[in-house]
DNA sequence: GAGAGACATCGACAGATATCGAAGCAAGGA
DNA sequence: TCCTTGCTTCGATATCTGTCGATGTCTCTC
């Protein structure tokens, strides 16, 4: 990834919370918005990020170890590399303990996407 | 329906509609569906067609022209292109009435998007 | 400490994507 | 019929992205 382009879009630190923008209906995005917006969904735009995403959401106890989830059909260094991009876009969240990393969704961020999706027009 | 590998991606014509995927967090995600939720995020995914699908959605009437939301800071061709994509997303539809082609919403497809970001943990 | 296992980062590369100018096509008006 | 306007398609190009093997870092065990 290039660094520092134009739209800032700073990466997200484990934790943090993004209670990003209007429902989609609202009226026209501002173009901060719509980057912002983009990124999260440019995030999910990916066949195994989104199963990576699914199998951490899914998992019992809310949180998976990478062990538990690498299995999506393609090398550990381009897992590590989607679970990252999931992490800088707010999705998920990682901790380690011990041996392992364990991942777990970021509720807030991803509520916020359903928000702006709800049409209700 | 639950044949090919490789996920042929189907162009969509305008008016299909598409009741894609479940939750994402009922399951782990078949390669196929995974396939299918990627190329709609895929398309909501760079900020130009973002404020484009706004525009339309927030129109009044539901539906606008291209020369009512084309003011998104690029040029008409690389509009065109995004409302492309849009459309063969399934997100919107078009049609041309006299001088003017107008885009509309298709509402079940964003509400499938919803749905699958509906978290519910 | 040395070794092994779990993840992350690095470097490289093929394929995809966004963007533009130019050209094409359709519809309406002079 | 020709011209203008609205929009799409074409061709070229710079940039981004997904993928991999190799390597680095951390932690636990012996």
């Amino acid at each position: 990834m290039s660094n520092s382009e134009v739209a800032e879009l700073p990466v997200l630190r484990d934790g943090d919370v993004v209670p990003c923008c209007p429902p989609i209906t609202a009226g026209e995005l501002s173009r901060a918005d719509a980057e912002k917006m983009a990124a999260m969904f440019k995030a999910l735009s990916d066949p195994v990020r989104l199963r990576l995403f699914s199998k951490v959401a899914s998992h019992p106890g809310g949180e998976a170890c990478v062990c538990d989830i690498a299995d999506v059909g393609v090398s550990q260094p381009t897992v590590s590399h989607h679970l990252k991009k999931l992490r800088e876009a707010g999705l998920l969240t990682s901790e380690r303990r011990g041996t392992w990393v364990y991942y777990r969704v970021a509720p807030s961020v991803v509520a916020a996407m359903a928000a702006m999706l709800d049409l209700r027009a």
